[in-house]
DNA sequence: CCCGATGTTCGATT
DNA sequence: AAATCGAACATCGG
């Protein structure tokens, strides 16, 4: 579920983690620490405290006094800060007690996880250029769509490429833009318009504490409101905003894709 | 009841 | 190299 703005109003939502001291951790599914077993990780986190929480693309980025701790929602995680554990905890796969209160982790469908590197340098390889790092401008995305000719949407999906979009965004963004989302990437010819539309919707969208189709929740159950604002995502059937002309939806990179066929082109 | 679909990513395969 | 497909898993709707 969560993209970019989804994961940026998780990590807005929990800034007083800063400061707090991780007691101890507890998982309930095996494959939640993704790179270490969980008495590594646990090693690794336990008695640490927290210096910073961020983001690139997707992934939210703790860093430790010593290390560094990352978490990815991937489809339904939910990462809240509370002061006791919750009532329900059909969902909740992990937890962390800290010296005040609890960061607690639910996951619906356990796809997501927390990964521990003892230096930044080895997390970066995971990902490319977030829209809101300094690296990305103009002249570097017109730089990487003529470089290549791929799929305009596959292109944008691709973390590495530009780390932070996922379906609902990039569907957006191409409606927004005029672009058909099958077009090859060097024959796009509006790039600048793409450049700004890529962050004018996502900080819209922050605005509006991101995305919620189900599942998504910050701060223990609250939800986003820019599912109001969506233009084409979800939109299958109903008339363009545009031209009226129905929005159609169609498997591309392997992806559920709704577009207008009269004015993406 | 069964099948397909869901906001993500990874690895195998074409 | 680029793109597709299935898998990881739980839940919901037709």
């Amino acid at each position: 579920m969560p993209e970019l703005p989804e994961v940026q109003t998780v990590v807005n939502s929990i800034a007083k983690l800063k400061d707090k001291k991780v007691l101890s951790f507890e998982s309930f599914h095996p494959k939640i620490t993704y790179n270490l077993d969980h008495d590594s990780f646990v090693n690794n986190i336990v008695g640490k405290n927290v210096i910073s929480i961020g983001r690139k693309g997707k992934y939210i980025l703790i860093s430790l006094n010593i290390g560094l701790m990352v978490c990815h929602l991937r489809m339904t995680g939910q990462l809240f800060l509370s002061d006791k554990l919750p009532d329900d905890k059909k969902h909740m796969r992990a937890f962390f007690k800290l010296n005040k209160g609890y960061l607690i982790y639910n996951d619906i469908r356990k796809f997501g996880g927390f990964y521990f590197f003892s230096k930044m340098k080895y997390f970066n390889y995971k990902v490319g250029v977030d829209p809101f790092e300094k690296k990305f401008t103009l002249d570097w995305l017109k730089k990487g769509l003529s470089s290549k000719s791929r799929i305009i949407k596959y292109l944008l999906l691709d973390q590495k490429f530009i780390c932070g979009l996922g379906n609902i965004y990039v569907d957006e963004i191409l409606w927004l833009t005029k672009i058909h989302p099958e077009k090859k990437s060097d024959k796009v010819k509006n790039t600048s318009q793409l450049f700004k539309n890529i962050i004018l919707v996502l900080d819209k969208s922050i605005k509006h504490h991101g995305t919620t189709i189900i599942n998504f929740t910050f701060d223990n159950m609250k939800t986003g409101d820019f599912r109001n604002e969506l233009k084409v995502y979800g939109r299958e059937g109903k008339p363009c905003f545009r031209c009226k002309s129905s929005i159609v939806r169609k498997k591309i990179a392997g992806r559920s894709t709704h577009f207008c066929k009269k004015c993406q082109k």
